[in-house]
DNA sequence: GCCGTTTTCGGCCCGACTGTTTTCAGTCG
């Protein structure tokens, strides 16, 4: 880039560069840099780099513009902030498209392919002009792939059929199903008579809102049976691999599980090391390497003593072998469970006993399952000490949503009802009131003003701007009557992207006004996300865990809620519906108090 | 390219498995 250049880029207007796309650009960097044979730890650095934007709660466009110092961030040095930077302000990276030109972009799909990487992913490319996946097809279909040195028929083969499996797209469970799959897999193994024991570990145990694999931990003496065991699970599609210690299989669902068999004295360090994330686990290894040991899936060893592990039978001994506290699968996540503050973080850590009251539900006044009174008695089954009903307003007319006049006969029926749970259960009067295109809430003020609770959500008009959005959710959070935003970003897990919005701004908003941002519990959305959470509560912002049951049985789904509060490392401090009875309804009368940022 | 109680160079987690070649590179987690 030439000195004009960067001159006319530095004077030029900011682009609307969100971190999402900047990460991107970090990615295909990676991903053409590894083509090209570059160092690989410059390929990891963008990796990383990569990874750290898209950890950030706030807009990088937005941090450049207030002066923030980017290589404060964790992964982010002199070049990366340099090069976002550009970014932000031209909307490209010249060295990326300098590397565009030397490597085809869609080599990129190729090195994802299972069992292609980069190196092979370029040699197809140069022996026989693969530059694509269809390309890639074709040349193993004429068989021109066996013939590379370094492939054969049996690489051939494979490709054609993974070729399949990418094609189908990125195959991800939802935690609720992944736990459905463990249910089933545990019933398979039970009574298996070679099994000491057995666990789940990876993103599963980590309780990520969607798991891409599943690590199937095993202490046996006879790994041949638990192998041939895992074999037989009906769901099996095929054995992708196996050896003496390890087997992958592939469902019928294209979904995979790995299976690890272990020794007793190895476990918790096993545990430990498939329960990752890799990001985590690279940090623990260079943490005991400073003090002289190393820490492998067998054990944490002396450098000086290989054959003889100072620890690693559970994941405890591992943890403080290295001086740190055992540390929840929820936050190994490599954001902040290293800080000198994670003693007394982990002792706050919310928990789901912690939960007193569920502030989003809906009955068979709307779309729910349940009537008012099998809802309160559920809750009351469940240890809950209040709950607000809060069925749909009328614009979602595909849920039967209430106007005016029937939400308040709605009311009047609850304090009915309200009467026969006196000192059982508080009872609120609430209302999930859409919050509409224009930013005007779908009831009217005078009959908002008689709800104990609130809770303001948007349904329609998901593909506005997010200067609209932003403005939409504002409205609602400035509107006297309204207490909290309910699945503030709208997504559906594997179904439906956020919408855009300027987060910080609304959280700063909410602090202001004293509202609170829900985090959705049902785990096709588990809305606010970690990230999101976390910037919440560190905004000073109240959370609200909900389930938005619309049975019964969905009150259950809390438990997903919770974890979300406990990636997001949050003390029940942060959250409104831990208060106990007294306290909470103290709030929602003058909504003085604020949550606790003390740790 | 990042990072620093080993601070501006010289490291950067580490072992299993596969398919190939025949002692190992590449891939994966």
């Amino acid at each position: 880039m030439n000195p004009s250049n960067s001159a006319s880029n530095l004077s030029a207007p900011m682009l609307n560069v969100s971190n999402t796309q900047l990460a991107e650009i970090f990615e295909e960097m990676a991903d053409l840099l590894e083509l090209s044979g570059e160092n690989a730890f410059r390929v990891r650095a963008y990796r990383s780099g990569a990874a750290a934007i898209s950890a950030l709660s706030q807009p990088v466009s937005e941090l450049i513009k207030s002066g923030f110092d980017l290589t404060s961030i964790d992964g982010i040095g002199g070049t990366l902030a340099d090069k976002s930077k550009v970014v932000i302000q031209s909307g490209a990276l010249p060295q990326l498209e300098t590397l565009r030109q030397a490597v085809p972009r869609t080599l990129r799909d190729v090195m994802k392919v299972p069992g292609l990487g980069a190196k092979k992913a370029m040699k197809l490319h140069q022996e026989v002009g693969v530059i694509d996946l269809a390309t890639l097809k074709t040349a193993c279909e004429s068989g021109r792939v066996a013939s590379i040195k370094g492939f054969g028929k049996k690489t051939e083969e494979n490709i054609l059929q993974n070729l399949g499996i990418v094609m189908q797209a990125a195959m991800r469970l939802r935690l609720d199903q992944a736990e459905q799959l463990v249910v089933n897999l545990r019933a398979h193994f039970d009574g298996c008579p070679f099994l000491e024991r057995i666990d789940f570990a990876g993103s599963y145990r980590r309780r990520k809102e969607t798991i891409g694999d599943l690590d199937i931990l095993v202490i046996s003496e006879n790994a041949e049976e638990v192998m041939n065991r895992f074999g037989s699970f009906p769901q099996v599609h095929e054995v992708i691999g196996r050896g003496e210690t390890k087997m992958s299989v592939r469902l019928n669902n294209a979904f995979q599980v790995d299976l690890r068999v272990v020794q007793r004295q190895s476990w918790g360090a096993a545990l430990q090391y498939f329960t990752g994330s890799k990001e985590h686990n690279v940090h623990v290894r260079s943490m005991a390497k400073s003090k002289g040991l190393k820490i492998s899936e067998y054990g944490v060893f002396k450098e000086t003593d290989e054959a003889n592990p100072v620890a690693g039978e559970d994941e405890q001994s591992l943890y403080a072998a290295i001086g740190l506290p055992w540390i929840p699968p929820v936050l190994r996540e490599n954001r902040f469970e290293f800080q000198p503050s994670i003693q007394s973080r982990l002792k706050n850590l919310i928990e789901e006993s912690d939960m007193l009251g569920d502030l989003h539900m809906h009955t068979t006044f709307t779309d729910g399952e349940a009537t008012i009174e099998q809802m309160v008695a559920a809750a009351v089954e469940r240890g809950l000490k209040y709950i607000a009903i809060t069925d749909h307003s009328k614009r979602v007319s595909i849920a039967r949503g209430l106007n005016d006049e029937q939400v308040l006969a709605q009311w009047q029926l609850i304090e009915q009802v309200r009467k026969d749970w006196h000192g059982k259960i508080e009872l609120l009067k609430g209302i999930e009131c859409d919050i509409l295109e224009d930013g005007t809430l779908d009831l009217k003020d005078d009959t908002l003003e008689q709800a104990d609770w609130v809770t303001a959500s948007i349904h329609f008009g998901l593909k506005q701007s997010r200067e609209e959005i932003t403005e939409r959710i504002l409205n609602a959070i400035r509107h006297p009557f309204v207490h909290a935003i309910s699945h503030p970003t709208g997504r559906l897990l594997s179904r439906r992207q956020a919408y855009e919005a300027d987060w910080p701004l609304i959280m700063k908003a909410a602090k202001a006004h004293g509202k609170c941002l829900e985090i959705n519990a049902n785990p096709e959305r588990l809305d606010l996300n970690d990230l999101l959470a976390c910037a919440a509560a560190e905004a000073g912002v109240w959370l609200v865990i909900n389930t938005d049951a619309h049975a019964t049985d969905q009150l259950g789904l809390i438990k997903y809620g919770v974890q979300v509060a406990q990636r997001a490392g949050l003390a029940r401090q942060s959250v409104i519906n831990t208060l106990p009875r007294a306290e909470f309804m103290d709030w929602l009368k003058n909504r003085s108090r604020i949550p606790s940022q003390e740790l």
